[in-house]
DNA sequence: AGCACGCCGACT
DNA sequence: GTCGGCGTGCTC
């Protein structure tokens, strides 16, 4: 009797065999519904086999397979195989994570009618400028598996290019998948890709769907959709007929899972491209160091756009306003405030870009040095005065703004440091006339509060904008004419070595909403450091320079893309456990490639303590990706036979982003 | 991960 | 005498 090979969502390095007598090798692919333990699980076949090795006596039947919708194919199956080897996650967990959560129980709901989108009017094809044109002719020309670094800054019309690829393929049958940072920041882009392919089926694919949604926009894709736009998790996708990928935004940290499985999007993206022996454009005005290697490298091929893709646009100057010289008064110099002045006389836009939110980072007493600390993580609690509560941005506790000291009942408590909210208020008070309009995440929580907000500051029913990184994605404000930014300093003496690459791409990306066709913008950054490097290549709009540099720093410091990385996570209520199993596994023996491979001290984590559970950190470091991916199999086999504490959990991941 | 089984402390 | 704590083991 046949054999089936079932993924099941289990956090276990193995298939499950089932016996199934009505089945043929031709059901590979399609989802099986098997007993497992004592309750039902959905599964996917992954083989039919003649026989087994586990015990005949001991292989129960499969209930049913199901061939509701079409089996996936040998391309997904090598995609998730791929990504199971590369971040050592289960393939079980891997295959099935990719489905939408409807496909997997057992007992499927009544399905709905699935609601048709319509089609928006088509809008003009603009022309090409040479650059585009080029771009576009290069990656047409080449067949085959080809990775491309679109670089170009803001406004150089990236999209444009993307555009006019996914025209091609769609030409020849093809299907293209786009995936984006954030889909409900950047509604205007899905728009834009609706309205130019408007007899073609266009389908999203993100985490806000709902479920139904989700699923019938996943199966739309596996029936042939022409254009998937999707964030991360669209990569995994089922395309039958996939003939372009692209990559918008890719140095953004959001293609990075953070849990579950940790895989980079954009990484898998590149997989699956050359997989199937398809293009790939990485599109991006500031590149990720690893990305921007690759290109010097000549493994990605490098397209360069280097002008404004309207002949009147500019880029904006970029200044720095040395606080250190100047009278600042509530974290804003008066060169700032005198911009913001002169932008509300000719009735144009500011937006003062200051990435903390809410009113201030900590509050504490002047007389006994008490601060607002979370009792659960090692962090702040940060000031809320709009609605008068102290939060924890880690783990989301709250509580009330006290009114006197909670340990000497000193009236005096003061909140140290400024936030959105804050700044928000005392711009109030300094132009009392102006509106002003806060954006970040606790003023815009939903896809249709930003709506409404874009709507606002199209509408010209804003004067000051003040927002976090949440303003800084690719938006046009038609009137926006100065960007001023806050706080900017700290990310260049961050632990964090990557904080300076995040900041250039940060600064560089708000920049770009300053100014537009017929009006210049001007960006005013305020620092202590106005000779830092990093400044000077961004007033320059030296992206390249300061890649170098960064590259240099990396290449010195035996840091990434010159090093390849793991780190080995551990979790309990206390340290010392989390650090004796790290220590543990920083002592088994594997064989394989050690020598090339660095093992590190156990040590706690940056924010050590979150939400009540203490944690530990151990990073392993490689000279070669092969030296890496060779070592930790092994490893982690052996990792998993540790005996662990109760309470203990652990995770690998691959190539973190973050420490 | 679930979900069993299994063996020791405070309750109707 | 039972309910339930979470330690240990298994899932084809």
């Amino acid at each position: 009797m046949p054999i089936l090979r079932v993924a099941l969502d289990v956090p276990l390095h193995r298939l499950f065999d089932y016996r199934c007598d009505e089945a043929s090798p031709a059901d590979v692919g399609y989802r099986v519904r098997v007993p497992f333990g004592r309750r039902d699980k959905v599964g996917v076949i992954v083989a039919v086999a003649e026989s087994s090795d586990w015990p005949g006596d001991q292989i129960k039947p499969a209930h049913a397979i199901l061939r509701d919708l079409p089996p996936l194919g040998a391309d997904f199956f090598a995609l998730c195989e791929f990504v199971s080897g590369y971040y050592q996650s289960p393939l079980g967990e891997t295959i099935l994570q990719a489905l939408p959560a409807g496909l997997k129980r057992p007992l499927p709901p009544a399905r709905r009618n699935a609601r048709r989108p319509k089609a928006p009017p088509a809008q003009a094809q603009p022309e090409l400028t040479p650059e585009q044109s080029a771009a576009v002719e290069a990656v047409a020309a080449e067949t085959g598996f080809q990775p491309w670094l679109l670089y170009g800054v803001t406004g150089s019309g990236k999209t444009e290019v993307y555009l006019r690829l996914i025209e091609r393929v769609l030409a020849g049958g093809g299907q293209a998948l786009v995936l984006v940072p954030e889909i409900n920041l950047t509604p205007q882009l899905e728009a834009r890709v609706r309205g130019r392919f408007p007899g073609a089926e266009v389908v999203t694919l993100h985490s806000d769907l709902a479920e139904a949604a989700r699923e019938r926009n996943w199966r739309a894709a596996q029936a042939g959709a022409a254009i998937v736009l999707g964030t991360r998790l669209a990569v995994f996708a089922p395309l039958p007929r996939l003939g372009l990928i692209v990559v918008d935004e890719e140095h953004d940290s959001s293609f990075k899972q953070q849990d579950g499985i940790r895989y980079s999007a954009r990484d898998v993206a590149v997989f699956r491209a050359s997989l199937l022996s398809i293009p790939i454009v990485l599109g991006s005005a500031t590149p990720a160091m690893e990305t921007w290697a690759n290109g010097l490298s000549r493994r990605y091929r490098r397209l360069s756009l280097e002008q404004r893709a309207h002949a009147a646009a500019r880029l904006p100057a970029i200044g720095v306003l040395d606080t250190r010289r100047q009278a600042v008064r509530e974290g804003v110099s008066e060169g700032l405030l005198a911009a913001i002045k002169t932008r509300l006389e000719r009735g144009e836009q500011s937006l003062i870009f200051l990435n903390r939110r809410g009113y201030a980072p900590v509050l504490a007493c002047a007389a006994c040095g008490w601060v607002s600390r979370c009792r659960r993580c090692a962090a702040n609690l940060v000031v809320h005065l709009a609605d008068r509560r102290l939060r924890c941005h880690h783990c989301g506790f709250e509580t009330q703004v006290p009114k006197a000291c909670p340990t000497c009942g000193n009236q005096d408590i003061h909140p140290f440091g400024r936030g959105t909210q804050r700044l928000e208020a005392w711009l109030g008070e300094q132009f009392p006339a102006a509106r002003i309009l806060r954006v970040d995440r606790d003023a815009v929580k939903s896809r249709s509060q930003w709506e409404a907000v874009l709507a606002r500051i199209h509408g010209g029913d804003a004067d000051i904008l003040v927002g976090t990184q949440m303003l800084a994605k690719g938006h046009d404000f038609p009137r926006l004419t100065l960007v001023g930014v806050l706080g900017a300093d700290a990310a260049l003496f961050a632990a964090d070595w990557r904080a300076p690459e995040r900041l250039f791409a940060q600064l560089m990306q708000v920049a770009g909403r300053a100014g537009r066709a017929d009006l210049p913008g001007e960006v005013l950054i305020q620092t202590q450091y106005p000779d830092h490097p990093l400044y000077g290549a961004l007033v320059r709009h030296d992206y390249p320079g300061y890649a170098e540099t960064l590259l240099a720093e990396r290449r010195q410091a035996g840091f990434p893309p010159y090093a390849y990385q793991a780190v080995l996570r551990a979790e309990a209520g206390e340290m010392v456990p989390a650090i004796d199993f790290l220590a543990t596994a920083r002592a088994l023996p594997v064989a394989v490639a050690q020598r090339e491979v660095t093992l590190f001290d156990p040590v706690p984590m940056r924010l050590s303590r979150l939400a009540n559970r203490e944690r530990g950190q151990l990073l392993v470091e490689a000279v070669s990706r092969r030296a890496l991916q060779a070592f930790l199999p092994h490893w982690r086999e052996a990792i998993e036979r540790i005996r662990v504490p109760a309470g203990l959990r652990w995770h690998l991941e691959v190539d973190p982003l973050e420490f």
